[in-house]
DNA sequence: CTCTCCTGTCATTCC
DNA sequence: AAGGAATGACAGGAG
């Protein structure tokens, strides 16, 4: 029932944000069943704050080190987590790991505020885009994690002021009879509340310390550096090519090798290929795995889809300019065959001869450029008819025709396959059908799905202007409290250490439970006073909103002990001990004046609920009352003789304050739910942009490669004479690679059914 | 004056 | 059953 719940209120919405991303049929599948742990934590909440869970027991059992389930420096654990465990399996399998991240606890608060969320509210991708994802260790959420183990001083500073006026509505809601606050109450009550107003000049103890600033998380650049040298290959010697050297490399199907013979206007084609070559020995490293077979060592996988996320990061923000070298792959990447096209590869008598083709894609990848991106729009409408074409007009000639068609420019972008496709007799059979096919289902999916880069770049644009999900953290609350977490904690923790009564784990001890134990009752001279001084000063809105949004939680400040070494104070306006030092006994060398102010600040930082408190005299503290465990409270409770409308003031004091600071908690969360929302947008949205990248890359290597196939093709069949010495006719006759890897002499006719047959397979699996 | 945002509070549900 | 957390809804203050 909870997980149904919590599925239907906060994973449902994410999940459907998750599910119009991730659009209807991706390649992206193989991919994100990678991603499966943080697709799940996404969908059914990024974090413990979607579960509930018993904090009591938590709390307590924790001992004293405890992360508040709901806090959000759990958030951030899992944030981090899971983002990093994102990046992680951008292009592997995720191995999920439990380690603890030291920076879940030492980490420098202070540097959140500056580090991680202004950048991450604002611009959302500000940082490059490794440090961008491996950043949630450092300091993305930072902010998040201190504000959610400081809340201690939310009856100091998170309370405006009231007005004695408001007093009137407040006590019919106060749960006490209401025969309990009659006029005379309600007289006095005010009256109370004039008093304190003049006497706040009592006040001492806003001390108004200014607080070091932490030293700021510095974000550590991940980006490795790294270069990866792009692999070329170096197959477009001019040499001449004798019959048997072409068939031989037909049948090692192979046909991009050093030796490969090209015609000289190949560069028209390629026109990005580099031309540097490369080393023999790196060539037939490459070619070797892709010759012995499909499988795939999963170390080698593994550093593969390990050195493609980090190049994928790299090249995330620098966009398309470094992609290429994001290609290059290592040596023996057979996994380039199944990091896409391995499902999309039915080629199925044709393998090494496949294996050979993605070979070659890899090693064009380094070909890739942004202006190929424009391709497959383009290519992908000329490419379709290449399908049923292929097994239809299999007689029509095929020669010098195709030929000129082939090594044309016009033939890259697409264009020449118009013409062609439907006159290419499909020597190479099932290869180019179900190669065609996969690509034209990847152009499909481009089309439908708007894999348009331009169209990607304006839906970034659209999310980045997104009113709903892009938060203006550095405005938002949760950024200015967490300052006022690590400051708050300051006081609070310094002072809980020295209150031994309530040394318990859920123990909300702050610096006014240990004086208040101390003290005791303040006497009415005291409260007099302050009741005047309260009076004396109007409202000044600038502290509560400076001390406002104060999501401490002083249980989980008492329970960090790093906290406690934090001696700042950022409460500027706020006074630490506002409570206390109301109910302590005015100093008696009390100076009027400067005092006074410090009085009226106090006398502001009071809730109604404090007013009401004192009005009602009530022996001890709103934040005793409030966050004293029960047992504790009760006893509290039991120590003093109370009226029954002191008992029910206290108990409507605890459960607002209570209230209250769920209500914080509550809100924070959903603003952490947007952010986190946010973030897992972003991240979609550069997976997205970068499968996109590598479709294109495969795509237009794809072409390379069936070019270079056709090129060969011809150049073999050309140099076929029957026992006369004539040449075959490509209408009679074609090439036909068996199995393993022979190239066979066959009549068209033949050709044509066994081309038919294989193009029907796939399509019947498609459906 | 209106709108928006923030905050506190209440009611309710759930654990 | 009580205590409390979570959260939607509402109201009031402030800009």
């Amino acid at each position: 029932m909870l997980s149904l719940k919590k599925y239907l209120t906060e994973g449902l919405l994410q999940f459907t944000i998750l599910l119009s991303l991730i659009g209807v049929r991706v390649d992206v599948d193989t991919y994100l069943t990678s991603q499966l742990p943080p697709l799940r934590e996404i969908i059914l909440g990024p974090s413990s704050a979607y579960t509930q869970t018993q904090f009591h027991n938590l709390r307590n059992t924790l001992d004293g080190y405890g992360i508040h389930p709901k806090s959000i420096d759990l958030d951030n654990y899992f944030t981090a987590r899971r983002l990093l465990s994102q990046v992680r399996a951008l292009d592997r399998f995720q191995v999920p790991t439990t380690e603890v991240n030291a920076w879940l606890v030492h980490r420098d608060p202070e540097g959140s505020v500056s580090g991680s969320q202004p950048s991450s509210g604002l611009t959302l991708e500000s940082s490059s885009g490794l440090q961008d994802v491996t950043g949630p260790d450092n300091g993305v959420r930072e902010s998040e994690t201190e504000q959610g183990f400081s809340e201690d001083l939310e009856d100091l500073g998170a309370v405006a002021p009231p007005v004695s006026g408001d007093l009137t509505k407040e006590d019919i809601d106060l749960g006490a009879g209401r025969e309990i606050f009659d006029y005379s109450h309600r007289q006095k009550e005010q009256d109370v509340d004039k008093d304190l107003r003049d006497g706040a000049e009592q006040d001492d103890t806003w001390s108004g310390e200014g607080a070091e600033a932490l030293a700021r998380n510095l974000l550590v650049d991940g980006e490795t550096g790294e270069s990866f040298p792009a692999q070329v290959p170096g197959g477009e010697d001019q040499t001449a090519l004798s019959l048997e050297e072409c068939l031989r490399l037909l049948e090692a199907t192979c046909p991009f090798g050093e030796n490969a013979e090209f015609p000289a206007d190949i560069s028209s084609i390629t026109e990005a290929v580099p031309s540097e070559s490369e080393p023999p020995g790196l060539q037939n490293h490459l070619l070797s795995p892709l010759l012995t077979g499909t499988e795939s060592p999963f170390d080698l996988e593994q550093q593969w889809q390990d050195l493609m996320s980090i190049m994928e990061m790299q090249a995330m923000e620098v966009n398309t300019s470094t992609s290429e070298i994001l290609y290059s792959a290592p040596p023996g990447d057979p996994l380039s065959t199944n990091y896409s096209l391995a499902p999309n590869t039915p080629i199925n008598q044709n393998v090494s001869l496949h294996q050979a083709s993605l070979g070659g894609c890899s090693q064009d990848f380094s070909l890739f450029s942004p202006e190929v991106e424009s391709l497959p729009v383009a290519s992908s409408s000329t490419l379709l008819p290449l399908v049923p074409s292929n097994s239809t007009s299999l007689n029509s000639t095929f020669g010098s025709t195709n030929l000129a068609g082939l090594f044309f420019p016009p033939q890259l972008n697409g264009s020449a396959n118009d013409t062609a496709g439907p006159e290419l007799p499909d020597p190479l059979g099932g290869l180019l059908d179900e190669a065609m096919l996969d690509e034209i289902s990847l152009m499909d999916l481009a089309i439908e799905e708007g894999f348009n880069p331009v169209q990607a770049s304006q839906l970034e644009e659209e999310f980045d202007s997104d009113s709903g999900l892009s938060l203006d953290s550095s405005h938002s609350p949760s950024s200015l409290s967490s300052s006022e977490g690590s400051s708050s904690s300051s006081s609070s923790s310094s002072s809980s250490s020295s209150s031994s009564s309530s040394s318990s784990a859920s123990s909300s001890a702050s610096s006014s439970f240990s004086e208040e134990g101390a003290v005791g009752y303040s006497s009415d001279s005291e409260t007099l006073d302050l009741e005047e001084a309260e009076g004396a000063v109007g409202y000044q809105p600038e502290y509560s909103k400076f001390c406002r949004m104060s999501y401490q939680d002083p249980s989980q400040l008492s329970c960090l002990p790093y906290l406690e070494h934090v001696g700042h104070n950022h409460t500027y306006n706020m006074a630490p001990s506002a409570l206390d030092s109301a109910d302590l006994p005015p100093p008696s060398a009390l100076k009027k004046g400067s005092k006074e102010k410090q009085a009226d600040f106090l006398d502001k930082q009071m809730s109604r609920d404090e007013h009401r408190a004192r009005a009602m005299k009530i022996p001890f503290t709103n934040d005793k009352i409030i966050n004293l465990p029960v047992e504790e409270f009760n006893e509290l409770l039991s120590k003093y003789q109370l009226s029954e409308a002191q008992l029910s003031l206290i108990r409507d004091i605890r459960r607002r304050g209570k209230n209250k600071m769920a209500a914080q908690n509550c809100r924070k969360r959903k603003l952490d739910t947007i952010l986190n929302l946010e973030r897992d947008v972003e991240d979609l949205q550069r997976d997205k942009a970068r499968l996109l990248r590598e479709k294109v890359e495969f795509l237009r290597s794809l072409r390379q490669m069936k070019q270079k196939v056709q090129s060969l093709y011809q150049e073999v069949f050309g140099r076929l004479r029957d026992e006369n010495g004539r040449p075959y006719s490509p209408s009679q006759y074609a090439l036909q690679y068996a199995g393993d890897g022979s190239v066979l002499l066959i009549p068209r006719t033949l050709a044509d059914q066994q081309a038919r047959r294989q193009e029907r397979k796939p399509k019947d699996r498609r459906k």
